[in-house]
DNA sequence: TCATAAAATCCTATACACATGATATTATAA
DNA sequence: TTATAATATCATGTGTATAGGATTTTATGA
């Protein structure tokens, strides 16, 4: 059985903060930016290099450096380094199956969070 | 297949920016709160009205509606009046399997995302 | 209709994410 | 070793999300 974001065995009760839930939501910060969702969705495709990203999405290259960091910080993607570029990957394919399901759920409420106005 | 952030399709160029990205953004924004992440926990576990939520999470009435606008937003969750309460439920079941994937994903970066100073 | 409980909205201050430009580091090739 | 390309880091200003309190709206029951 899947836990709860706050903790159900005494420890926290509902006055006391929940780390975890501190922890996810980091997370899900990480695809939370346009341009790091459009970093990952093009290492979906295939790894690259910093200087292949600048080109590929037409973003700074402190940009895309800093938005790496993010993303690797946050877990969603590794690095190498090949002879004078570093090369990024994404570490766990489950991202994949992650961002499809968001695809699917936005697909039916694009219209509705297009026209969010509190976020 | 799917279609990527950025258009393929020789509209959008590396320079153009990609507004179906912004809303994929917005969308993940959606659950980069710890508090909103809660919410939505628990109403995995059941369908609530308001006063159960402020009651269960320990939050401010005023923050829990706001948040669940928020959720409403994004699509996450839907509202009906059922008497004098407000109940809220999960709109859609398969964001139960987004957030055990990220579950997944986190356990084993945990260390890694709780220790990321730069967001 | 009036009183009250439930929920939503508004307003404010604060904190944090973001983009940018400048600079520093790293690695390779000459 | 030096020059250069590639990448990372830093500092800063700006905008936006957030939390809290106060108020308003909505719905029900007396």
């Amino acid at each position: 059985m899947d836990e709860l974001f706050f903790s159900i065995d005494g420890v926290n009760t509902a006055e006391t903060s929940s780390p975890s839930a501190e922890i996810y939501a980091k997370f899900f910060q990480g695809l939370a930016n346009a341009t790091r969702l459009r970093i990952v969705e093009a290492l979906l495709t295939a790894d690259m290099n910093v200087s292949q990203l600048v080109e590929r999405l037409g973003v700074s290259q402190s940009q895309i450096s800093n938005q790496l960091a993010c993303l690797k910080w946050c877990g969603y993607v590794s690095s190498t380094q090949q002879g004078k570029f570093v090369v990024y990957r994404i570490t766990d394919e489950r991202v994949r199956q992650m961002i499809a399901l968001a695809k699917q759920i936005v697909a039916e409420n694009a219209q509705n969070i297009h026209s969010c106005t509190r976020m």
